[in-house]
DNA sequence: TACGGAATGA
DNA sequence: TCATTCCGTA
């Protein structure tokens, strides 16, 4: 049985601030799902809440985040574990929402990779309310899937 | 099923 | 550092 997935060249996705990993960041790649309309049904942004969004599809999430990482034995187990790793980083305090429902203040992320990026608070007209940055961060390069053996 | 500690990896 | 893996607990 053959495992599709793809492999990132390294320079894709280095950033300043990870030192240690080259490799794409989880929240990096859920931003990635968010931006396409083909991924609506699989994870989409929560009306009204910034930075809210519900994962529609834990399985699909999960099938997509192994293929991306070169890991066969990924699902919604390890990745959510990910993801409440990611949530204690930057609001510890936070109240663990609905199933499914995460909130992430992508300003904070996006901040310490992307510093060129002019950010204001949140709440004002024309600025990361509307996720503007969105179409400023760095276009992520597709390549044909490698198919490996497991 | 979801959470989170602990060990380990790259 | 940022996940990945495993697993005990509720």
């Amino acid at each position: 049985k053959k495992f599709h997935c793809y492999h990132f060249p390294e320079w894709a996705y280095k950033t300043e601030s990870s030192p240690g990993s080259r490799q794409i960041q989880l929240w990096h790649f859920i931003l990635e799902l968010l931006q396409k309309e083909e991924f609506r049904h699989v994870i989409a942004w929560q009306q009204g809440e910034y930075g809210e969004f519900v994962i529609k599809d834990p399985d699909e999430v999960a099938r997509l985040w192994g293929r991306r990482k070169c890991k066969p034995q990924m699902n919604y187990d390890k990745l959510s574990r990910a993801l409440r790793y990611l949530l204690q980083q930057e609001d510890p305090a936070q109240d663990q929402g609905q199933r499914f429902t995460y909130k992430f203040n992508f300003n904070k992320l996006v901040m310490p990779n992307y510093p060129f990026i002019n950010i204001r608070p949140n709440g004002e007209p024309g600025n990361f309310g509307n996720f503007g940055f969105l179409s400023l961060l760095p276009k992520i390069p597709t390549f044909s899937p490698q198919k490996i053996s497991i």
